[in-house]
DNA sequence: TAAAATATGTCAATATATCTGACCAAAATA
DNA sequence: TATTTTGGTCAGATATATTGACATATTTTA
């Protein structure tokens, strides 16, 4: 068999470092306009998500975020209660609500998407289409993967 | 100036979201077997940098992890109990205490490390080496950016 | 050599984000 | 009508981090 030089442990463990630090550059932009506020990384993984789901449900939600109902229940009290979303009842269905922005989630979350942005943009943008299709492809493997 | 697709919003919050789901579920593969030695992520992570810089300071540690000394020490103070990890004095600046893997660390570190390579590897595996370059290029100017 | 700086460690209080487990109510479904 | 699904809540525990104060040993500098 072939040896794969990006298939040694030391390329896997630098690529397990470089998520790593992309990660948490990337989470940490937003961190000050969060924190001015009172709202942490929770409540904008949070956000992001219905942000990019529109309408999406309290059990969707879950499932995407894999934490427990007690703990997103939290974060959405706090949404909710600084109108960044609001709840709607589904017609179809009255024991599901449904997600949305409200009024001063479009605001918000346009202005903490900004600060986390430009990191991500000049990345893409000294890059080339492929070099960023590429990106992309590699790491769905590595979410779907094990 | 050209509209480039992968700098649109739509696009950049995609990757946004990639990264989140990767690093997630990479770095949620060892959480078992860590709890059975009684361990968190965040020892992996030290053990993890450890590993890959023996003899690193506690300083220049701290300066990678982006934590407060007082994080940092208790997370330690568990890895030198277990026999993970050793201090030992730096010859040139008794000041300095240099970290390396001690006995159980090596054995230990390996069987968690293969629990995370998985993912990482199947991902590498089933990608050419030209994409994973371009995946490693892209990680590191997000690293460097903003 | 005395003073300042550096490297490490510790104590205490607090914040945050998560968890487990128990329980409840409304609505849909079998 | 009985069961399941969806959403919400209370209480207590755990893991990881913070700020701020302080202590000790060692090295560097004035």
């Amino acid at each position: 068999m072939r040896e794969l030089l990006y298939l040694q442990d030391d390329q896997i463990k630098d690529c397990i470092q470089l998520l790593l630090y992309a990660y948490r550059e990337t989470f940490s932009d937003p961190n000050e306009i969060l924190k001015k506020n009172s709202l942490g990384a929770a409540h904008y993984r949070t956000l992001h998500l219905i942000e990019r789901n529109q309408g999406i449900s309290v059990n969707e939600l879950l499932l995407k975020l894999k934490i427990t109902k007690q703990s997103l229940n939290r974060v959405l009290k706090d949404l909710k209660k600084t109108k960044i979303i609001k709840q709607i009842k589904d017609q179809n269905d009255a024991r599901r609500k449904l997600l949305f922005l409200d009024h001063s989630g479009k605001k918000f979350y346009k202005e903490v998407f900004d600060s986390q942005k430009k990191r991500i943009f000049n990345a893409l943008k000294n890059s080339d289409a492929e070099s960023v299709l590429k990106f992309k492809e590699v790491l769905k493997k590595i979410i779907n993967g094990k």
